[in-house]
DNA sequence: TTGGAAAGTCAACAACGCTGACTTAAACTC
DNA sequence: GAGTTTAAGTCAGCGTTGTTGACTTTCCAA
């Protein structure tokens, strides 16, 4: 199963098992497939003149009811301007809201409203079905080691942030 | 080793074997991964004054010599007048050559430069480093299957793309 | 020889990153 | 209580990279 990964060109050392080669697949196949995983959301988005950083925002505030404006730049790593300038359109278009903390009143802690989680739920379902079909196409011991290698592959701070996420040990 | 995937929450059918938040930490896992997967090759290219694009291009020069330009759209999935603003500067840079067609003379066939063949070791070489600590952490079975996922994923068309490249039965 | 494909160009625009400077309000700290 | 720090928001401006539409040049092929 694993042959086309491990198999050597004959005269290296096994010690490694890649060749350059069969790394450079990898590099291509996540290029392809991050087009693939976008193409179904970003019809929708274009339909309610939004891009990829408003899906981004929406998909975590769903994930994370209530969180601040800070956290959300630590997950999502852009700068303030660049957050707030969709943050803005989200709230003027009644899809998020923004309450004023309790305990600590300079923070703003951000909410789906009823529209925005009927979107997010639009495009996380698209998201899901590509994802679904891809699992169910290469069955659950590849989907195991798909989740491994991604996170082995984010940044430790990134790793942080997902693990810190709800559904990790569903 | 595949239980955090395989594992149901009770009361649920197996038959589908991923639940919503399931797929829902998939898709998270995407994002964050392809955040770190383009990182490296993103300060490389910084201290040149190229972005992404330009990658890209160099990429697909580098592993399809002599392409023409509109095997190059195909492959990228981007308008002409996109692609052709980022290979004007390669060129313009001396980074990549083009060679008006001998068979078809309106065609152009795109050759990187050996300043070009350079840069384009140090963005690879870069992002391979990422991608060979990341196999080794997890180990050929779950590369196996990150693969085997990825290419589940992609649209038909990039799927067609991703198996005319090289390296695939290395 | 003429139609159409391939390539290139120009203009204009939008999304979404970035930096830098600045304000407001609240919270802390001494 | 005064001063500093922090969270958030805003304005201006810029760069990359995507888009559409219109247009020209070149040149193969029917």
């Amino acid at each position: 199963m694993a042959d086309s990964v491990t198999s050597m060109t004959p005269g290296k050392e096994n010690l490694l098992f890649l060749t350059d080669e069969q790394l450079r697949k990898g590099i291509e196949a996540m290029f392809f497939a991050y087009r693939g995983f976008t193409a179904d959301p970003d019809r929708i988005l274009e339909k309610h003149g939004y891009g990829r950083a408003h899906h981004r925002a929406i998909h975590f505030i769903h994930r994370c009811p209530g969180t601040t404006v800070n956290n959300l730049l630590a997950i999502l790593g852009v700068t303030k301007q660049s957050l707030n300038r969709v943050l803005r359109t989200l709230i003027a278009d009644g899809l998020v809201e923004s309450r004023v903390g309790t305990r600590d009143k300079r923070e703003r802690h951000l909410y789906l409203t009823r529209s925005g989680d009927a979107l997010e739920q639009d495009l996380s379902n698209a998201q899901r079905v590509r994802m679904r079909a891809a699992y169910r196409t290469v069955g659950p011991e590849a989907v195991a080691g798909f989740r491994q290698v991604l996170e082995a592959m984010m940044d430790p701070e990134m790793q942080h942030h997902f693990n810190r996420l709800r559904g990790n040990r569903p």
